[in-house]
DNA sequence: ACACTGCCCTGCGAGC
DNA sequence: TGCTCGCAGGGCAGTG
């Protein structure tokens, strides 16, 4: 599931070997649903002739800057993936959307699931896009003091607020749990009942989290491809996240618990993370 | 502000 | 071997 550093692994990988071409055709699928907006007839005539001027990142959309200042926002939600391939290579069933580019190769979009979106905005959009998201965590200018005032006003269990896009942007189900677990903080404490050491720790962890991540490509558990279709090597080195309900913590040994917070499945170590004090 | 449900969708693994 | 069934999950609309 691409969360922060998948889809920046996607930029990545795009930006060094896609930037600056031209697309010069949009082929669609059967499945147009795949372009939330505008309607696929408008999107194809804004796109096509359009230079891609660069790929950028704001939570986890993937966007794709345009020369005519539009953005390409795409959020590949649980399974899909933007490949840069030869006209020759292979259509799989699950290949929804094509941009052709000048130089015969083709950037494609394809999602197993259909749940992946693509939007094309224009500035004003992309700016109420950017501004509908929570900070980065890797940016400096999120500063420990910074987090901890947000956690200070919020009541929600720690977990749900960090799966909350509004609030931190580009955190996922693996990353939430594997930081709370670095962090040592139970995943249903109250954002507010953290003191600032603890808010410090989180925010800590969660960037230590993700940037080891990103360096290790992401964490492909089934589908995760990047922009090259390489897959990450982060799997191999998951602390909690891959680990089965009564399997040991791999720091205590006490066997990791398993809840649901927010409708996501949580694995947490009950002795690493004690309960919240009632 | 927050919790909860249901929806979107397919593949996979468990159970029979 | 082949079937059914439940689960997985990000975001959003709708309800309370």
């Amino acid at each position: 599931m691409p969360e922060l550093p998948e889809v920046e692994n996607v930029r990545r990988s795009l930006t060094a070997t896609v930037a600056g071409a031209t697309i010069v055709a949009v082929r669609l699928g059967a499945f147009t649903g795949c372009i939330a907006s505008p309607a696929p007839d408008e999107f194809v005539a804004r796109v096509t002739g359009r230079r891609i001027t660069g790929f950028g990142r704001r939570g986890k959309y993937v966007l794709i800057r345009l020369d005519s200042g539009d953005t390409i926002a795409v959020h590949l939600r649980m399974t899909g993936e933007l490949t840069v391939t030869s006209p020759e290579a292979p259509t799989g069933k699950h290949h929804h959307l094509t941009f052709v580019l000048d130089d015969g190769r083709e950037l494609r979009f394809s999602d197993t699931r259909k749940f992946g979106r693509l939007m094309l905005l224009t500035p004003d959009e992309a700016a109420a896009l950017d501004r509908s998201l929570g900070p980065e965590p890797l940016d400096d200018a999120l500063t420990a003091e910074r987090f901890a005032a947000m956690l200070t006003t919020r009541a929600r269990a720690i977990k749900a607020l960090l799966l909350d896009q509004t609030f931190l942007a580009g955190i996922g189900n693996i990353y939430a749990d594997e930081a709370l677990y670095a962090a040592r903080i139970h995943p249903l404490r109250p954002a507010n009942s953290l003191t600032p050491e603890e808010a410090a720790r989180l925010l800590e962890a969660i960037r230590t989290t993700l940037a080891s991540a990103i360096e290790r490509g992401g964490t492909t558990l089934r589908d995760y491809r990047d922009g090259l279709g390489r897959p990450g090597n982060n799997q191999h080195y998951l602390h909690i996240y891959h680990l089965a309900e009564g399997d040991p913590c791999p720091r205590c040994g006490t066997p990791i618990a398993r809840l649901v917070v927010a409708q996501r499945g949580t694995r947490f170590c009950p002795r690493c993370q004690p309960r919240p004090r009632p």
